[in-house]
RNA sequence: GGUUCCAUAGCUCAGCUGGAUAGAGCAACUGCCUUCUAAGCAGUAGGUCUUUGGUUCGAAUCCAAAUGGGAUCACCA
């Protein structure tokens, strides 16, 4: 039982019994930092049923619950603001049992729920930019939040590895590469193969562009152009399995995977599963017939398939074309299929941009229509795209940031900025190496993480990210003061381990009170992310706690107390304080250095 | 145009299911390293929470409208 429940448990008594009345909503809050107090009962609701003035009726509740409650030791009343004091010996023993471990619990129970998180999801024509950096994050991160909070989590990557955009760069390539690989040009192979994409965007506007002079209209140019018509007969081609075709796309598609991988290594995400879009994009087909025989599907002259949904509010969506082809809906709507079948989930979320929110709306409803169990665990973790300050990125139009070079150009300037601050002295070449990839990536990492999945967010590529304030570095800076004071401890204190410091009455500081409190708090904020699928409010916590650990550390001297007892203490409090931090940070992809 | 999301300090963002005087960081200005790591600490300044109504004892938070901005509305993915 947690001490609200406690809390709210004897506030219900103290209303039945002081104005015999029950009443099941009691919510207590963290005590405004203005006033003394670590709990609030805002007593204004209750009025009703005191008809005293506020003052009253919260000394009343005070009263009752000071005189029953052995954890409260004192309480006050601002205007109808009750604020309770929790004494320190129940802080103190909470700290107890949490000292020295981690407030994960890594075990999982064995009916722990299965949630699957789709996330990444890259086409194969281009390299990964800012935008997929978001995606892999923030999928990673959610991944790890549900874990931490119980859940057997199977994250999938679903490579879209097909189509026509996989045709252009495989198209331009044939005609301009002149047998470049990334071993001859030195080009990562999603790079090279990117390049290939812009190429064939650059000579598909020209011809357009002269057609347009020719006297055509722009749609007929589009259609007519002959870059586009051998794209098209290409893509027939591999879907007939043509072998020639089919060769070159499976070599250019490795190149891209070699590069890919060197890309999500250094961003430090991983799969348990890989899908690829040229497997599954015939799936579908059949759930068109078992829709069309509930009656949920219905079938237009002209053999497409479709389903109505104006009543729902949505539109009519077209499911099948007329010549029997099926659209992107109909591969989602097969591979969702699939993975029910595959493995029982109870969740399975879609981390894919809000500029999506339609096609996921309509694809829950159809297999909710259809009739699935499972179609109610579905969900969309839709993020806010990253703009950049005159706007969207567009591929296309190279106003793309590079995930490989954004990510090169954070490792060198931590490497800057660590050696500027003398930081990185008696460490060895690939210690130091590693330093600045933890501080670099972490700040990235942090960047992304701690704004709301929800939003959209802007990115300045003039202004560098941060390494001060609300930042990664700040959170790894006070975690390495803590490892140095453990290291130093060692060293001078034989029975650092001894636990008999907490049989001692220690007389808790106010800021140590706070840091068990915010300790306290972090069970409360996990579970609260993982249902919301919300690493920013891990990212938040962890820069309060650490930046109450920082002002802490400034005020409070530890090593140099002279009492054994509470170096002990204040010892232990920074140990678990550091554990926390390094496995909140954990939970984000970032990782701890232990010098900095 | 239909649907939908968003609007908080100069900038980037917090603000939990309505609660006390709206908070951080950056940028600006002041102090503090012979003292456990100054990527730090403390302080000053900066706000009509886009606007107008409504609900409520109480609204940045809930409802409605207006204004501004984004996304989406394919037999594309």
């Amino acid at each position: 039982m947690t001490i609200e429940q406690t809390l709210a448990g004897k506030t219900k008594e103290a209303l039945q019994t002081l104005y015999g009345v029950e009443l099941d909503k009691i919510a207590f809050e963290k005590t405004n930092p203005d006033f003394e107090g670590d709990f609030t009962l805002v007593v204004f609701p209750f009025l009703k049923v005191s008809k005293k003035k506020p003052e009253e009726t919260a000394t009343e509740i005070g009263t009752y619950l000071k005189e029953n409650t052995s954890e409260i030791a004192s309480f006050n009343v601002v205007k109808g603001f009750l604020n309770l004091v929790i004494s320190d010996s129940y802080w103190l023993n909470y700290f107890k049992n949490i000292n020295g471990k981690s407030l994960i619990d890594a075990t999982l129970p064995s009916d722990a729920p299965t949630v699957m998180v789709e996330y990444s999801s890259p086409n194969t024509n281009k390299p990964l930019h800012l935008g997929h950096v978001r995606n892999n994050l923030l999928g990673y991160s959610v991944s790890e939040i549900l874990k931490a909070a119980g859940n057997n989590v199977v994250k999938v990557n679903l490579v879209n590895d097909r189509g026509i955009h996989i045709c252009k760069s495989m198209l331009a390539w044939q005609k301009w590469g002149n047998g470049e690989t990334p071993a001859s040009s030195g080009l990562k192979g999603d790079h090279l193969v990117g390049k290939y994409y812009v190429e064939f965007d650059k000579h598909f506007k020209q011809e357009i562009e002269s057609l347009v002079n020719q006297g055509k209209t722009k749609e007929e140019a589009e259609k007519q152009a002959s870059l586009m018509l051998e794209i098209q007969e290409m893509l027939r081609k591999w879907e007939s399995g043509d072998k020639a075709t089919r060769e070159l796309w499976e070599m250019m598609n490795g190149w891209v995977y070699t590069g890919f991988e060197s890309t999500y290594k250094m961003l430090g995400v991983d799969f348990d599963k890989t899908y690829y879009e040229s497997n599954t994009y015939l799936l579908g087909k059949d759930l068109i017939e078992f829709g069309l025989s509930k009656g949920v599907f219905k079938r237009r002259a002209d053999n497409s398939v479709f389903i109505d949904l104006t009543e729902d509010g949505l539109d009519e969506k077209t499911l099948l074309r007329g010549d029997g082809t099926s659209v992107y809906m109909t591969q989602d709507l097969g591979t969702a299929t699939k993975r029910a079948e595959e493995i029982n989930f109870s969740k399975l979320i879609y981390t894919v941009g809000n500029e999506q929110d339609y096609h996921f709306k309509v694809l829950f409803l159809i297999l909710n229509k259809l009739g699935y169990e499972w179609a109610k665990g579905l969900y969309h973790l839709s993020y806010g795209m990253v703009e950049l300050p005159n706007g969207k990125m567009k591929s296309r139009e190279g106003t793309v940031v590079d995930a490989d070079e954004l990510m090169q150009e954070m490792i060198a300037t931590a490497a800057k900025t660590t050696k500027e601050l003398g930081k990185a002295e008696g460490l060895s070449e690939d210690e130091a190496n590693q330093l600045y990839a933890n501080i670099g990536l972490g700040a990235l990492k942090y960047f992304m993480l701690k704004v709301d999945p929800k939003k959209k967010m802007l990115f300045n590529p003039e202004e560098s990210i941060d390494f001060n304030g609300n930042t990664a570095p700040f959170i790894q800076f006070n975690y390495v003061r803590i490892k140095a004071l453990l290291r130093k401890a060692k060293d001078g204190l034989d029975n650092f381990n001894d636990i008999d410091v907490f049989t001692h009455n220690v007389n808790l500081l106010k800021k140590e009170k706070e840091l068990i409190i915010k300790l306290y708090q972090f069970n409360g904020v996990l579970q609260q992310a993982a249902n919301e699928y919300n690493p920013a409010l891990i990212a938040n916590y962890t820069y309060e706690l650490a930046k109450e650990y920082s002002q802490y550390y400034h005020d409070t001297p530890i090593l140099k107390e002279s009492e054994k007892d509470l170096i002990l203490f204040r010892l232990h409090l920074s140990k678990t304080i550091g554990i926390a931090l390094k496995s909140s940070m954990g939970l984000l992809g970032i990782t701890m250095p232990e010098k900095m």
